[in-house]
DNA sequence: ATTTTGGGCACT
DNA sequence: GTGCCCAAAATT
């Protein structure tokens, strides 16, 4: 008799066991079509005796009905879904969800029907039709992404199809992407670079296990220095992962890459569009993608033969993600590399204190990249205190600043604004009755985008227009924005410096690859004198005529439920500072900020990272912090606020008692309520010795739940939201 | 998660 | 007895 275990991606089920017909053949990771009640379901057959359950009388199991057409997943993903599910109290179930993202690339062998122009020589042309000639030169895509980019209507490219404009091709959806050239574009490194470019080679060519910490200043180099590591693995016809920030994964990135390798990497993000989906993910299978570069998700591709994970800006809190499994792809990344055996390499010029934590104690390997490329110096930087350089009211730019934006558009060099707070304002409220736009889903503000004329949640992305009068006491023009956001700085610059040309740089403006192209562009051809941006316009951008940074609100991190508030305000200046000076031009940093005494501002502006992250190690030791310590939040919620409290008090009241483990709450969470459903949490703090997922697990298995109440685990938390 | 089953209840 | 609603059980 031949059974299997099989892991069904429904959380609510357990792994079922089925037959395996006479004539089929599976082995495990197989991914196999099973029945289940009048259904049928997409499975995987697990390695036998990982999963545990009894075992199910032989009579009872179903056949197996076939076997899908990819590759099984490997060994090493599989031992990754445990590890992930297991260290982050997620369900195997939504785990293998995650491996198995594309649907669609599980049935084999499909086409897709793309079209291009063709040599017709075109007759008398509607507007639409000769715009669209004009932008699809060359251009071959299905009817849908070329309406995309040509700006007109599916129904104008249609009407093209049959006046034989456009001809239509079809594609093999498995087609292969073009092979990168290790030797393409071989640059000259320093012998900084080339030292550690060598150990990050050898250790490719090795094919073990061992974590870096690359360390190196912004501008050092760091990115040249680790492709050379993927060049190593292509030579080696091994496959190389790279995990960006999904903010970071831009244009000049791919442009990067190109240059080095010739052609673009294949990529993997939340906006690939299905088709390209699966065919990165049958290319990742079959082993074809030869790199992958990708968001965190990326993660859980189950490629056939890896050889590098590189985790740039490793320090990024938007590795954690913070919805479905709560996990941490930098130290994900790091498990992925054991089973694989293979290096890892986490790249950061901000580097998180755990990630120091782990060099320092020997289990990462430490490698620094001192100075900046090509000679350019760090950029000076300055505290302004906002207690005794005060705006204007209503005015968020303080006189310095002021000045120093004035004496470089003088100069003609470029400035750089950062605020990370997109929208207008982030509180509007009636002048008359005080009534305040709040989001119905979410106890939090609505934030006024002008430039939309809309209000906005931010948590949820409930959304109206600008009203003109108070919907409360119907006064009109009574309604004030309150605080600054990246837009209402824009308009500031505007009235300080008239004839400064001004670009709005966040989510909101540059909305596709195209514009942020158009951006970059500008910005390199000198058609923009200053720069209001983002957390965006820390990534990925590099501008050489850069010679001024201003941190519009350096304390704008410390307020916020982060547990690592002032890592995050120090890596996030340092960042925004880095982007200064990189040409041949000193930069200067101007930093606003409320506490110029607190620690983390004066590290920032004495440049002493070490006397930084010192101080903060100690701060992070007495609070029994990470890396000292362990944290875990349990989130409860509901759309019933009194099944929610309920709930929680029910988890709370049968906390378990262990003298190394303490317990906070519950109270309402920060945001109390959050798309619809209202949320309490406790705190777990624990010494690091604490197997803190067991105690956990026992103490939530115990418990039952009412229907609409979700209970949610987050270990290692970042966010206190 | 989705489907099936079975109990309780009103109505014929 | 039948239909209907809802909760509980089963799904391998």
């Amino acid at each position: 008799m031949n059974r299997v275990r099989c892991l069904v991606f429904n959380s609510a089920l357990g792994p079922l066991d089925y037959r395996v017909p006479e004539g089929m053949v599976v082995e495990a990771g197989s991914v196999v079509v099973a029945p289940l009640g009048p259904r049928q379901i997409i499975a995987v057959v697990w390695d036998a005796g990982r999963l545990p359950g009894a075992e199910i009388p032989a009579n009872k199991l179903r056949p197996l009905l076939s076997v899908l057409p990819v590759p099984p997943l490997p060994a090493p993903l599989r031992r990754l879904i445990e590890w992930t599910a297991d260290y982050y109290l997620a369900s195997l179930a939504s785990v293998a969800r995650m491996a198995l993202s594309s649907n669609g690339a599980l049935r084999g062998g499909s086409t897709v029907t793309e079209y291009r122009l063709t040599d017709t020589e075109p007759g008398r042309l509607t507007p639409q039709r000769a715009k669209a000639i004009e932008a699809l030169d060359g251009q071959q895509a299905t009817i849908r992404e070329l309406a995309e980019i040509a700006g007109v209507s599916d129904a104008v490219l249609r009407g093209m199809v049959n006046a034989g404009l456009l001809e239509a091709v079809v594609v093999d959806s498995d087609r292969p992407y073009p092979p990168a050239d290790p030797a393409f574009g071989v640059p000259d490194l320093s012998d900084d670079q080339t030292q550690v470019a060598a150990r990050f080679v050898a250790s490719v060519h090795a094919h073990e296990f061992q974590p870096y910490l690359l360390d190196g200043v912004t501008g050092s180099g760091k990115t040249e220095t680790y492709f050379e590591a993927v060049a190593a693995a292509m030579e080696d016809g091994r496959q190389v992962l790279v995990l960006l920030p999904e903010i970071a994964l831009t244009e000049t990135f791919l442009k990067r890459f190109e240059a080095r390798f010739g052609v673009t990497p294949v990529t993997w993000h939340s906006s690939l569009k299905s088709s390209e989906r699966r065919r990165a993910w049958r290319a990742v299978a079959m082993g074809s993608a030869q790199v992958i570069v990708g968001a965190r998700s990326a993660l859980f591709l189950p490629f056939a033969n890896l050889g590098l994970i590189i985790v740039d800006e490793a320090h990024e809190v938007s590795f954690k993600q913070d919805d479905g499994v709560r996990y941490n792809a930098r130290d994900v990344a790091v498990m992925r590399a054991r089973f694989e055996s293979v290096p890892v390499i986490l790249a950061s010029a901000t580097p998180a204190l755990e990630s120091l934590q782990m060099a320092e104690s020997g289990r990462y390997e430490r490698v620094i990249l001192p100075s900046r490329f090509g000679g350019a110096t760090m950029p000076d930087i300055q505290v302004v205190d906002l207690r005794i350089e005060q705006p204007e009211r209503g005015h968020w730019i303080a006189p310095p600043l002021v000045k120093a934006l004035k004496d470089r558009l003088e100069k003609g060099e470029q400035s750089l604004l950062f605020l990370n707070r997109r929208g207008y304002a982030p509180l509007t409220l009636c002048r008359t009755c005080g009534y305040r736009f709040q989001c119905p889903n979410c106890s939090a503000w609505l934030v006024e985008h002008r430039l939309s004329r809309r209000l906005a949640c931010h948590h949820c992305g409930h959304e109206v227009p600008t009203p003109d009068a108070c919907p409360e006491c119907h006064e009109p023009d009574c309604l004030v924005a309150c605080g600054p956001g990246v837009e209402r700085i824009a308009d500031e610059v505007a009235a300080i410096l008239p004839e400064a040309r001004v670009a709005l740089v966040t989510s909101d403006t540059l909305t596709s690859p195209a514009k942020a192209a158009e951006f970059v562009e500008m910005a390199s051809a000198k058609a923009i004198d200053v720069i209001v941006g983002t957390q965006l316009v820390t990534k990925g951008y590099h501008f050489p005529e850069l010679t001024l940074v201003g941190v519009i609100d350096a304390d704008m991190g410390l307020e916020g439920g982060d547990l690592r508030a002032a890592e995050r305000t120090y890596q996030q200046v340092a960042q925004v500072a880095g982007r200064a000076g990189r040409g041949e031009k000193p930069g200067e940093v101007l930093i606003q900020t409320r506490h110029p005494e607190a620690p983390v501002i004066e590290a920032l502006a004495s440049g002493d990272r070490d006397a930084f992250y010192a101080a903060e190690t100690d701060a992070r030791r007495d609070a029994g912090a990470p890396p000292f310590g362990r944290w875990a939040a349990i989130i409860v919620s509901s759309e019933d606020e009194a099944e929610a409290r309920d709930a929680a008090r029910g988890i709370g009241g049968s906390a378990p008692h262990l003298a190394d483990v303490m317990i906070l709450g519950p109270a309402p969470a920060p945001l109390s309520l959050l798309r619809g459903r209202y949320r309490y949490r406790l705190l777990i703090n624990a010494r690091r010795s604490t197997e803190l997922q067991r105690v956990i697990r026992e103490w939530l298995d115990q418990l039952r739940f009412p229907p609409g109440v979700r209970v949610a685990v987050d270990i290692d938390p970042y966010s206190f939201v």
